[in-house]
RNA sequence: GCCUCCAUAGCUCAGUCGGUAGAGCGCGUCCUUGGUAAGGACGAGGUCACCGGUUCAAAUCCGGUUGGAGGCUCCA
């Protein structure tokens, strides 16, 4: 942690920070890369701040890491340039998990020149070159960068306010930054240059591609070491591989891209996931409905899902009737339109509000294909979606219910690893429809819903959907992506384009508010994400094989059946694993399929009616009454409920 | 859609300098009938993703397509 240290008055303010440092606190300034004086951050490299508490921040602290990566970012650029003089430097931050820097170059760096930068880099650590800062007045740096003929450095420039800016230097090479840095390059050497990427300049497609190196660094070798096989972990338990390794799930070219196949295991476990939450919706009051994956285009210019997300659909299937007029079909990439016109089938009143409209809804959404990738982005996918149609009386008691019932599914799942996010609309953008009075009233009711729960959360402008703004749960995936579960949004602009009313007590019509909700969110993504949480060991009441019993020899297969028989008639996952093998050898096959329980029965268990219980996670258990055991796992394959 | 990389048996992968293919696992048959994480033998599987080009000759080189991976953008 970052060390508070004071500086005495009678100090030399002509030395540096660091010798001051290196004399008096000697270990901290091994591990010191910068310090923190009030607000501001200094170099070690400063004149000392005499009579001053200052912090010093070590390598190890999350602020000094930082400060490490963007440091090695710079001397990544330093090398890039050498090898590869043409390059034009863009943006280089430190990020999560590492840094990256954006070049301007005349080719785009592949995987094979990171070895070459990589040696470079570790050269010119070797060198231990000074790193200077430099004030500079922000005229003359954009002048230096068009004369090096840097468009982003200048592009950059012109946007501070401020007329001096700094720079830092090491050797020839100089980078415009606000810093800290470390103090001399010798300090970095614990760094790996992970991939190459193109990317565009400011995130903007209009705007040229630049080629973007990733790479990480650690106060130490050992830590980068650490993480390094932390990555490689990790990779093994990624749903994609799991997924073809427990026989989940498919992606079939055939079928075709984004478009995935739920073989028999893994549609156990969806069916178990549903039934937990139909379940767990009968109790919350929901009704359920069916509609068809398909509806007119009308339909959809009416909800504006057609004119504003047009590029994101799958073509209209369209063809011209008798007169000549077009008619057209549009896969529905959202199940709202349809449920709208359950609710406009009849003539509502307020004492029919609360309506809660439930269906596992497929929908079909034209992602793009660079996007698309195991069942975290696909482009057909079912959502465990509902409507709640609401006086706006009720608007806050219902979000804060379905806010409760997302909590429930998560906490009962163990997904206690996630993010709250709230998603407002970027008021600079045309892409949504509706009134701003209705985004802005949507918008305070999330927040004010949120606040008084006393959630945590952070704010998201532009993540809105078109039609409202949204409560969104986010979760990582084994390499370290965040996706989108569970969310919750409020909409006044659907009822209005839809004309939907209800009859208030006053005898006038009234105009509802809907909550568009999904605990899940895609029941393909919350599955991906679940097989990566329990790394493809489901807990009993999910795992799509509960037991297995397991024969000694051909003598037992008999018995064997009868204990099949016996758990199923509990409705137990149960197979028989017959084969001519042995007994050791299916043990290991149903340990690495993650089998709950394995039950070996052998003379001994046949004769006392017994089954030889050996846990997934606890081994051999002995010999258990197959009625105990029957029992036993009835109860653990119960399907949680919020009791 | 854009950038980089990749595609060889069902799976994981080897295949040098261009001379039309290999291993392990899995699968099948037979032997083995076993007490808590791989018993043994034999065998069948491949238009080297697809289309085109260069070449006497292409898994190998070049172009395109499709699919996959990591990013960027997008995201209902």
């Amino acid at each position: 942690m970052a060390e508070m240290v004071k500086v005495g008055a009678h100090e030399d303010a002509s030395r540096t920070i660091l010798s001051w440092l290196k004399q008096y606190h000697k270990d901290l300034a091994k591990q010191a890369v910068a310090v923190r004086v009030g607000d501001e951050f200094l170099d070690l490299t400063a004149p000392l701040p005499v009579g001053q508490e200052i912090e010093v921040i070590s390598a190890g602290d999350p602020l000094g890491l930082e400060i490490l990566r963007h440091s090695t970012a710079h001397l990544m650029a330093q090398a890039v340039i050498r090898l590869f003089p043409g390059a034009k430097p863009a943006i280089g931050p430190s990020i999560e998990q590492g840094f990256y820097y954006d070049f301007a170059t005349d080719r785009p760096f592949t995987e094979e020149d990171l070895a070459a930068i990589e040696a470079e880099m570790k050269k010119l650590a070797k060198q231990n070159l000074t790193v200077e800062r430099e004030e500079l007045e922000r005229a003359d740096c954009i002048a230096r960068y068009r004369e090096m003929g840097n468009a982003f450095k200048t592009e950059i420039l012109e946007e501070i306010p401020q007329p001096t800016v700094t720079v830092y230097r090491q050797g020839e090479f100089f980078d415009l930054c606000r810093g800290p840095h470390v103090p001399s390059t010798g300090r970095l050497g614990a760094f790996k240059l992970l991939s190459v990427a193109g990317a565009y300049w400011r995130g903007d497609e209009k705007r040229p591609m630049l080629s973007r190196i990733y790479g990480t660094a650690f106060p130490t070798q050992e830590e980068l070491d650490a993480f390094l096989t932390m990555r490689e972990e990790a990779k093994r338990r990624d749903h994609r591989r799991l997924g073809r390794e427990l026989g989940l799930f498919l992606n079939s070219p055939e079928v075709g891209a984004g478009l995935p196949l739920w073989l028999p295991k893994g549609a156990t476990v969806r069916y178990a996931l549903e039934t937990f939450l139909r379940t767990e919706l009968v109790r919350r009051g929901y009704q359920p409905v069916y509609t068809p994956h398909i509806g007119k285009l009308d339909l959809y210019r009416t909800s504006g899902h057609y004119p504003y997300y047009k590029d994101d659909q799958f073509p209209p299937i369209t063809f011209g009737d008798e007169e000549g007029e077009e008619e057209g079909y549009l896969l529905k990439p959202m199940n709202c339109p349809h449920h709208i016109q359950i609710y406009k089938s009849e003539m509502r009143s307020y004492r029919d509000l609360p309506l809660r409209m439930a269906e596992f809804g497929t929908v079909y959404r034209f992602e793009q294909s660079g996007e698309l990738g195991g069942l975290t982005r696909v482009r057909g996918f079912t959502q465990d979606d509902a409507h709640l149609f609401l006086t706006p009386e009720q608007l806050d008691v219902e979000f804060k219910a379905t806010v409760d019932l997302i909590l429930f599914v998560l906490r009962t799942l163990g997904l206690s690893d996630y993010r709250v996010r709230v998603s407002l609309r970027d008021p600079n953008s045309d892409k949504y429809v509706g009134d701003p009075e209705n985004w802005d009233q949507a918008q305070r009711a999330i927040l004010q819903a949120v606040q008084d729960l006393g959630m945590e959360y952070t704010v998201a402008e532009g993540e809105a959907a078109f039609y409202g703004p949204k409560l969104d749960f986010l979760v990582r995936d084994s390499i370290g992506r965040e996706w989108q579960l569970g969310t919750v949004q409020v909409d006044y602009n659907l009822p209005q384009r839809f004309e939907l009313e209800y009859i208030g007590e006053d005898g006038h019509a009234h105009r509802p508010v809907m909550i568009h909700r999904a605990p899940f969110g895609s029941l393909e993504r919350f599955f991906g994400l679940l097989i990566e949480h329990f790394a493809g060991a489901f807990p009993v009441w999910l795992a799509p094989v509960q037991a297995v019993v397991i024969p000694i020899s051909e003598r037992h297969h008999e018995y064997a059946r009868t204990v099949a028989a016996t758990l199923r008639a509990f409705m137990a996952r149960v197979e028989v694993d017959e084969r001519s093998e042995t007994m050791r050898y299916k043990i290991r096959e149903a340990q690495l399929q993650k089998v709950p329980y394995m039950l070996v029965v052998g003379d001994k268990e046949a004769e006392e009616q017994t089954v030889g219980v050996r846990s997934r996670t606890e081994g051999d258990l002995g010999a258990v009454p197959l009625a105990q055991f029957a029992e036993q796992l009835r109860a653990e394959a119960q399907i949680p409920t919020a009791g």
